[in-house]
DNA sequence: GGCAATAGGCTTTTT
DNA sequence: GCCTATTGCC
């Protein structure tokens, strides 16, 4: 271990070596992206450890994504194989290992399941039909949402009560204490919970808290930028005693603001511990010097941000090429002709590439081309494998086997596969529990004594209970796998998707058959597996984790996702406004600054050449609009950009099809769309028309025709606003 | 209670 | 354009 240590030492630079020595008291890293983080995160613990400071099990290292603790994982048993003991994990993880532990003291038992977003809206939206609320008025996915917030910004139901400002914030403030109440009588947490209610366990039992405080001696933090209040606290209260807590993280690459995120964490790192010392990581070792020059060109546009340089010592390369197409399919085609010219001119591989976008459903066009070409890809993200709907029937099947007060599960599955149990009867016995303080589950258990649902029906949930029960005693006698095949089986969902030959059943029954993989794989990796456990895994667990650079493909995912990781190429796709940066972020600076971060962090991905590219056009839901390139884009150093011009177009041609679809067109770009255009009307891009209480402007989109006829103004003062033509009495300029 | 047809919502990002 | 949830009919 010694030897190895002291070689990867002189890989150290003299301030990722600093930061690695000092491990007594707090420490805060500005680690730069590509400027070996993770290194430094993994010396210091191999530090720790050969100065003997503290055992394995005495540090706490803490991630955001299981990639990133797997990584650190691997790397430290590069040290010894003495070091699986060390606490390496994600937030969500490593807080949901201690509820486990301390459940009892919560009224919780160590059985609880974890709620995903899917979850957590249907039981929101049962406690609406059961208070009332209108679902009509109200979407349960925004109230879900602004729970979450309150939650990870520690806003307690009684202190949400006492801020209501809109109508809305009012229904929330009535559903939010019921929800938690739920919550806790269906035995499970949802995401926020597994950082919050720690906290509550450690304000209400100080012989609890210090217990874990005196437990961690070095703690260590990835990604602090993307710390919420909630999470800062935790760290916080944690690190109180021993005070040898150590934070990495990059504000440029803080991106998880409407996640909660605050990046006032790690810019008042210094504030909270006056005696902090701090590195700064600044030498890339990832990208050539154009590329950084272009990375930093943009992100010093943000004004909240701690000012920092990056530089690499490598060659200066190629500049970024900027290519402009008419409309999505061609961006694709544009992308995959640019990696056939790199594959073949500089000898690439399909690994050696990434193309990104900002939404996930920008994914299909590019899928599409690719396919077309042949060319092997992979996409990360998109619609989440565990949260495909023939998986959550089985997982809430598992779920109410480890958990049989889950009715969230049990209502999901308690007709599926139809067993003659409908939604009448359902009621029936929520509303006959409700009566007694009993759970749903209990009314199956005595359906006899529900008197007024039929004998025939009776059966049928009988049958049902005894199929549970057989499984609940099964738990413990046979693996994990053996229990998931024999249920699969049983329930006959293979023979259910396989008899019906459309595309979408052979998907489901080719995912159940992944999702038995996955949970063979589990057992024999798991030292004492267990289903609590693997539901555990399955709820913490993301795509990107599952992402592997061995396969020889394309990759494919959002900006969020490709954080962390790198490539040769990387290809950034819908460079245009409204898209990246997203439109809702226009009005509101805080966003805008955070969507150049995403930015940032996109080219800081690159090792040797980026590619952007943008389309005129675009087919968003339904309608084509015309588009105008991201103004990121003139934000790049111009001495680094190389534009592409689009292929000389001799006709634009439009088909009639143009004309039928509901456009925005934007035409200072398109003067050619104008000639062609047979209507003619003052109300389109360019005009400068005067509103009566929002003053002069400019109409910066138009959609739609006649009296549905839409435009968006952008006023002299700013502000930003979208009109029914008809009723907006303009005076045109 | 079951099933097929239709309406409606959505797309910013995720542990 | 897709997916899901709801509706209306059997």
């Amino acid at each position: 271990m010694k030897d190895s240590l002291n070689t990867l030492f002189r890989e150290l630079n003299p301030e990722q070596q600093k930061a690695v020595e000092e491990t007594e008291g707090p420490v805060l890293v500005f680690a730069g992206a590509g400027s070996g983080k993770t290194r430094v995160l993994t010396y210091r613990i191999a530090f720790i450890l050969k100065e003997q400071k503290a055992s394995p099990w005495e540090i706490l290292a803490m991630t955001f994504t299981n990639k990133a603790a797997g990584e650190m994982k691997n790397r430290i048993q590069h040290f010894g194989d003495k070091n699986k003991n060390l606490w390496i994990g994600t937030f969500h993880s490593i807080f949901a290992k201690i509820l486990r532990w301390e459940a009892g003291l919560l009224g919780y038992s160590p059985d609880f399941v974890i709620y995903d977003a899917d979850d957590k809206e249907r039981l929101i939206k049962t406690i609406m039909e059961d208070t009332g609320i209108p679902l009509q008025n109200y979407n349960p996915r925004s109230i879900s949402e602004s729970i979450g917030r309150a939650k990870n910004g520690l806003v307690s139901p009684e202190s949400f009560i006492a801020s209501i400002n809109t109508p809305f914030q009012e229904v929330v403030s009535r559903i939010y204490p019921e929800y938690q109440n739920r919550l806790r009588i269906n035995n499970a947490f949802d995401f926020e919970d597994l950082i919050t209610v720690p906290l509550r366990l450690f304000s209400e039992n100080p012989e609890v808290l210090e217990k874990y405080q005196r437990r961690f001696k070095y703690i260590l933090v990835d990604e602090y930028q993307d710390t919420n209040k909630a999470q800062y606290r935790l760290v916080y209260q944690l690190a109180k005693k021993h005070r040898n807590l150590c934070v990495v993280g990059d504000d440029d690459q803080s991106i998880y603001r409407w996640r909660g995120a605050d990046v006032r964490n790690i810019l008042e790192f210094e504030k909270d511990f006056p005696d902090s010392k701090v590195f700064k990581l600044e030498q890339n070792y990832r990208s050539t010097q154009t590329i950084l020059i272009v990375a930093n060109s943009v992100v010093e546009k943000n004004a909240a941000r701690k000012a920092k340089k990056l530089w690499s010592a490598k060659e200066m390369g190629e500049k970024v090429d900027v290519i402009e197409t008419a409309d999505e399919r061609e961006e694709a085609q544009k992308v995959v002709e640019k990696i056939k010219e790199e594959v073949f001119r500089k000898k690439r591989t399909f690994r050696d590439f990434a193309i990104l976008y900002r939404t996930n459903a920008q994914s299909r066009a590019l899928e599409d081309d690719l396919r077309r070409s042949g060319m092997s890809y992979i996409i990360v993200g998109g619609v989440r494998f565990y949260e495909r709907k023939e998986i959550k029937d089985i997982l809430a099947y598992l779920k109410i086997i480890v958990n049989t007060k889950d009715s969230v599960s049990l209502k999901r599955i308690i007709n599926f596969p139809l067993r003659g149990i409908g939604d009448s009867t359902t009621q029936k016995m929520e509303q006959w529990a409700l009566e007694r303080g009993l759970h749903l589950f209990e009314s199956i258990r005595r359906i006899k004594e529900i008197t007024d649902i039929p004998l025939r029906i009776q059966k049928n949930i009988s049958n049902f209970y005894d199929l549970i029960q057989k499984y609940i005693s099964l738990k413990s006698k046979i693996s994990p796998n053996e229990l998931v095949r024999t249920l699969v089986d049983e329930i006959g969902l293979m023979t259910m998707y396989k008899q019906d030959p459309s595309i979408e059943n052979q998907s489901r029954a080719e995912n159940i058959r992944e999702f038995l993989a996955a949970v063979s794989e589990y057992v024999d990796s798991s030292e004492s597996p267990s289903l609590s456990e693997f539901l555990e895994q399955v709820s913490l667990i993301t795509d990107v984790d599952a992402w592997d650079d061995k396969s020889n493909a394309i990759t494919l995912m959002t900006l969020h996702c490709a954080k962390g990781l790198e490539f040769p190429v990387i290809f950034i796709t819908g460079m245009e406004e409204g898209l990246f940066p997203i439109s809702r972020s226009e009005d509101e600076p805080e966003a805008l600054e955070e969507e150049r971060r995403l930015f940032y962090v996109g080219l800081t991905r690159a090792k040797e050449k980026i590619y952007l590219s943008w389309a005129e056009k675009r087919r968003l839901f339904n309608e084509s609009y015309f588009r105008l390139p991201s103004r990121f884009l003139d934000e790049l150093d111009s001495s680094c950009v190389h534009k592409m011009k689009p292929h000389p177009r001799k006709h634009v041609k439009f088909t009639s099809n143009d004309f039928k679809q509901e456009v925005t067109y934007t035409c200072d770009t398109h003067p050619d769309y104008e000639s062609y255009s047979q209507e003619v009307d003052p109300y389109r891009c360019g005009t400068r028309v005067h509103h009566q209480t929002f003053g002069k402007g400019k109409i910066v989109s138009v959609e739609g025709k006649g009296k549905k006829k839409k435009v968006v103004v952008r006023f002299d003062s700013g502000g930003q606003k979208k009109f029914l033509v008809q009723y907006a009495q303009f005076e045109i300029l």
